[in-house]
RNA sequence: GGAGGGGUGGCUGAGCGGACGAAAGCGCCGGUCUUGAAAACCGGUAGGCCCGCAAGGGCCUCGUGGGUUCGAAUCCCACCCCCUCCGCCA
């Protein structure tokens, strides 16, 4: 949610940024609409100013024994103007309201605009694809033949894109979120959480999913809870609605949890394999930070999925995105993506954002200010660190050999239960 | 699924038609004392919105929305949320 008060102040401003992630929302109704609302408010105040003054005296009066039937009648006639005015301003609280839901975050000027990815800024790579000196397999391949994915399985289970892991497979997704736990939480200082997979209506509207992608969601009707498509839903309304001291922060928190995305309409696109399914794992990063902290922490945030990529050993490299392609809440993103030597193509891996103040103003998430008086709307970041089927068809199509095997990064080999390999004798 | 209990400031918790934006305690901030700190004592301490260049003024908020009333944290209705117990279940 933006700030009316800076809408106001800069409406042209807001139009332009806007317009540079493509968006066409009707600021100059919305300001309409507000200066409307603040005419019927200053003028339904002024009434209850008075209301109130009388009603006082009245009081005193009827103590005293005196009679007050006369401002009483006045009154009465008084209460009737501004439960119209009330009413009034309530309709137009709640067109705005609707409309404020629905214009997304504002784009940090650093960003590059445009509105495809052909305008994306690509900022850093690392690593080399690797040279295959035979035919390198798909993942699809290598997982059918290995025995460790299981397509049609999980098709007669849920459908089509829906996975099974299975065997060596199973051992090395749960390998993955593990290893990458372990590392946010001992070497980068998240605090670890296992929250909910399923949260309330409240939660997708916090974070910027509602109203706009509900019919992306899962959503479990009989009790209107919606399956996350991300853990950062959890993580970011875990202080929905409350206050958080400014000592507290920075916060940094990092959850393993499963993404469930309907993503309607997107069939036809990545459809075969792991690229695009409906269910996913993911580590995710979110943090709370001062709002002169933000950027800096974005750059540390990226940094720590990095890292990730780099003890696994998989070549990858980083966009800094383009205003059009950010996502609704985000003011500024940094996409990783991983290189898939079979597929022979960048796969998209991480997403890391900084929202601003965005989802903090949603969501009423605010911090009392550690000196003076008064509150603050913190700064919410999120980011992969990372998202796990796209990483798993990157290590099983990088690290496989000639004979059909697939070896395990070394980092990984102590969540292996030792295991080296996958598709060797005993050992798959 | 059944039966109860409850939602008041950062927290605990009192208030149950006007003097209540709200006692008290804790916490926090400032001060006195102290070499420094602790303790003790003194003082301060909700948020949002509107008008205003400002100083300042006003409105709203005791889960949410309605109702009764000149006047509601207090009475009535509906809804939401939380908790406890029983049942079922991993």
């Amino acid at each position: 949610m933006l700030d009316i008060k800076y809408i106001r102040k800069d409406p042209a401003a807001v139009k332009d940024a806007l317009a540079r992630r493509g968006d066409t929302s009707a600021i100059d109704e919305l300001l309409r609409m507000d200066a409307q609302r603040r005419r019927l408010l200053t003028e339904a105040e002024g009434l209850k100013s008075r209301k109130n003054a009388v009603s006082r005296e009245v009081g005193k009066a009827k103590a005293c024994g005196g009679n007050a039937s006369a401002a009483i009648d006045e009154m009465k006639e008084v209460s009737g103007r501004i439960e119209v005015l009330d009413m009034k301003v309530a309709e137009i609280d709640s067109n705005i309201e609707d409309l404020m839901l629905r214009i997304p975050n504002i784009p940090s000027e650093s960003i590059p605009s445009g509105v495809c990815s052909d305008n994306n800024r690509i900022v850093k790579h690392c690593g080399e694809p690797r040279r295959f000196d035979f035919e390198p397999s798909q993942h699809w391949e290598l997982g059918e033949r290995l025995g460790i994915l299981d397509f049609a399985s999980g098709s007669v289970l849920s459908g089509s894109n829906f996975p099974l892991f299975k065997g060596m497979g199973a051992r090395l997704e749960r390998a993955l979120y593990g290893f990458m736990l372990d590392m946010h939480v001992e070497k980068h200082g998240y605090t670890e959480v296992a929250p909910p997979y399923m949260v309330r209506r409240e939660c997708m509207l916090g974070t910027g999913q509602l109203p706009k992608l509900e019919g992306d969601m899962y959503l479990c009707e009989q009790d209107d809870l919606f399956l996350i498509p991300t853990a950062e839903v959890p993580l970011v309304n875990i202080h929905r609605g409350r206050l958080i001291d400014e000592r507290e922060l920075p916060i940094s928190y990092v959850a393993y949890s499963p993404c469930f995305r309907r993503e309607a309409g997107s069939y036809g696109k990545d459809t075969r394999g792991l690229i695009r399914v409906h269910q996913f794992d993911k580590v995710e990063l979110v943090k709370f930070t001062r709002p002169a902290d933000s950027f800096l922490a974005l750059d540390e945030m990226l940094g720590h999925a990095e890292e990730v990529l780099r003890a696994l050993g998989l070549p990858y490299r980083v966009l800094e995105l383009c205003a059009g392609e950010i996502s609704f809440a985000s003011a500024k993103t940094y996409d990783i993506e991983v290189w898939a030597g079979g597929a022979g193509k960048w796969l998209e891996v991480a997403s890391v954002s900084t929202c601003g103040d965005f989802q903090a103003r949603r969501a009423g998430i605010r911090c009392r200010l550690k000196e003076g008086k008064g509150t603050f709307y913190p700064h919410t970041l999120n980011g992969s660190g990372v998202a796990l089927a796209r990483t798993y068809i990157a290590i099983v199509e990088n690290y496989q050999n000639a004979d059909g095997t697939v070896s395990i990064p070394g980092a990984l080999v102590p969540y292996m239960g030792g295991a080296e390999v996958i598709g060797r004798k005993g050992g798959g």
